[in-house]
DNA sequence: CTTATATTTCGGTCATCAACGAAATGAAAT
DNA sequence: ATTTCATTTCGTTGATGACCGAAATATAAG
């Protein structure tokens, strides 16, 4: 019995959404994203399995990284339209413009295996 | 400074949901709602402050009674976006189904002063 | 094969939230 | 004015969730 979630409940927390607002950006590894938020790499890792399990993201795996990026074709309709109009649903913050600067220049080579 | 809510925590309990698709049939008072939703009368008032804080409900005191209903004109765009398509949000479940026939049939008159 | 790095899983802590009953408030009826 | 009923506010409890560090896993490099 596959209990119906509530695709509400993944996007009620801010740092789900400051994640999916920087996969906007680009494709991102763990430690990436942890360098953003400033998280342990466990949680941004719990983080984005729940993403995942809603069908906003897609992992990729590359040799010793993890990249995570934006599903361009969810299964559930839900899930395109809050993707197509995240700014929409989201506002956009101070926070968010922040983490858009540090997504655009962050490196793996530098921030991971710190 | 106030905090922007997240809209999307607000609509992650289930029971505000259905509370929302109840008003959707008609305006009810807060023992008609804890009627069917089994919930303790304090409770639902704790939900529908929340609801109505966030734009979703208006309250219309009606003597001893307070009416909850729809707010037709949210200020929040995102609020008539959901309440719109209230339907495509949530999907239609056997738990709705049935609240939905308790709504049409409940009695302030009976329920309420148990 | 061993080491190193990236990530996930696990166990635990702390904060948040839904729920309750009791007490307080609001509004009518007697 | 007092009683009655609907609702809200308050204080508490139990469940859920975000977070962390440590241990386990996966992959690449030496």
């Amino acid at each position: 019995m596959t209990e119906s979630t509530n695709i509400f409940k993944a996007l009620s927390d801010k740092n789900r959404l400051r994640i999916l607002k920087m996969l906007q950006i680009k494709p991102l590894c763990v430690c990436e994203i942890t360098d953003v938020l400033q998280l342990a790499a466990s949680t941004v890792s719990q983080h984005l399995s729940i993403l995942k399990k809603e069908g906003f993201i897609l992992e990729d795996r590359d040799g010793k990284w993890v990249n995570y990026l934006i599903n361009q074709r969810p299964g559930d309709q839900r899930v395109s339209a809050i993707m197509s109009q995240l700014d929409f649903w989201l506002g956009d913050s101070q926070l968010i413009e922040s983490d858009k600067q540090k997504v655009k220049v962050v490196d793996r080579f530098k921030v991971c295996g710190i």
